[in-house]
DNA sequence: CGGTTTACTTGACGTGCATCAAGCCCGGTA
DNA sequence: TACCGGGCTTGATGCACGTCAAGTAAACCG
């Protein structure tokens, strides 16, 4: 583990409350790797071996259907996975695979299952990181049962977009066909609904989106939602 | 509080690592109601003040969207709600309603704040509860982004049966309004559902559904989501 | 008992999105 | 420069599911 890593595990929510002597004596059973793009990190069906924790880099989960995959959410740095799979010690239900290089902690998973056990801080962080997690995935279950395409969409881009601005240029977590995965519709499909959004001054290619009226594509994000 | 609630308390998995003094002490500050089918626990977009635990009862979460709303889950005894929106002090993002004549606890939100930081095995029991959420809903998002509505259907019912039977009737967990919601289709769309695995032996009306050779309808609904 | 309500089913039709299949753009390589 | 390959877009077509509209059945109630 190099020095440079503590801070970014202290930034975690995870370990938010944990004091600092304790903190030093979790991470004396963990390490920590650097791993390549498309590394992957738990696949769905396996028993939970390590809990991960991001320290750089992004990650995405998906959910494996043979010849199908969907992504279920992108990770960032901060974020922990998959302390639902090592806490109840099930089988993990996703597979995670590194969307560029980054930096991991792992942490042997019944390590874990006893700090959280015994640590009430840093189950505290878990309950802080999960239920954050909650909210994120109750939202993207409304959006796939509520909205169109192009609405998610609209939503999505929303989201990564400051309030109250003029325009701005926001950068997606992943490419199109990633970003597809997470809409929960095909990549020519959100290739069309970014065609349909051109004429309300969305525009952009590759990772970059120019939104060049905010408040205009909330108004019609709004309008078709509530309506 | 009954002193029949007390049983009812214990078996949640929230408080399943809480000392019994401890738990005593913290139930002052709550209260326990029975209130009646369609009463409405919290709504969407408000702040949170209460955390509720089920006693008895079934309650559905929805997601509103003005003229449409859908069923995001069912919860049963044992399950609290909606602790992420009470441990982060953010706004509900579901509108809670009892789907029949329920016993509620009710915790006042800054309390159970104060309390889940504060005492360990309350952390690590919400770290529990929330950890058996986030694997349904990730699971209902794989299904709704992997699945059609008929396989939704087979594995939202198999899911209800035993594994390894013979002929099973399971009971849903709410009427076919309800049960369309939370697979994502409309209602007419479920009745033809049931319509189309019929010939796989699923039938029965309302809230009963006799499923004749579990093991069949696993093969089709494995079939289709494995190829 | 008939009338109303509510829940579910069935049919006809339209549409949003998937699918299949080119075509385009751009960066890498010889 | 010409060649290639992967990511993105565009077009044509089809299907799953939504929508609109009856129709049926059981529950409730005068």
């Amino acid at each position: 583990m190099r020095t440079t890593d503590l801070p970014l595990i202290r930034r975690s929510r995870l370990f938010a409350q944990v004091a600092e002597p304790d903190l030093a004596a979790m991470l004396t059973a963990c390490f920590v790797q650097t791993l390549p793009e498309g590394a992957v990190l738990c696949r769905q069906g396996e028993k939970a071996e390590f809990l991960h924790v991001v320290l750089s880099g992004r990650v995405g989960l998906f959910g494996e259907a043979a010849r199908d995959e969907a992504l279920v959410e992108f990770f960032g740095p901060g974020d922990a996975f998959i302390v639902p799979a090592v806490v109840l010690d099930a089988p993990y239900l996703l597979t995670a695979r590194l969307l560029g290089e980054g930096r991991i902690l792992m942490w042997p998973a019944p390590a874990f299952r006893a700090q959280v056990r015994a640590t009430g801080p840093l189950a505290y962080g878990a309950v802080l990181l999960l239920s954050g997690y909650w909210r994120t995935l109750v939202g993207q279950i409304k959006d796939l049962k509520l909205l169109s395409a192009i609405e998610r969409l609209s939503a999505f881009l929303l989201a990564l977009a400051p309030r109250d601005t003029g325009p701005v240029t926001v950068t997606l977590p992943g490419g199109r066909r990633l970003m597809a995965g997470r809409l929960g519709v095909t990549p020519q499909s959100l290739s069309r609904a970014f065609a349909a959004l051109r004429p309300l001054g969305v525009s952009g290619g590759g990772r970059q989106v120019v939104i060049a009226d905010p408040a205009r594509l909330r108004e019609f994000a709004g309008a078709r939602a509530l309506k």
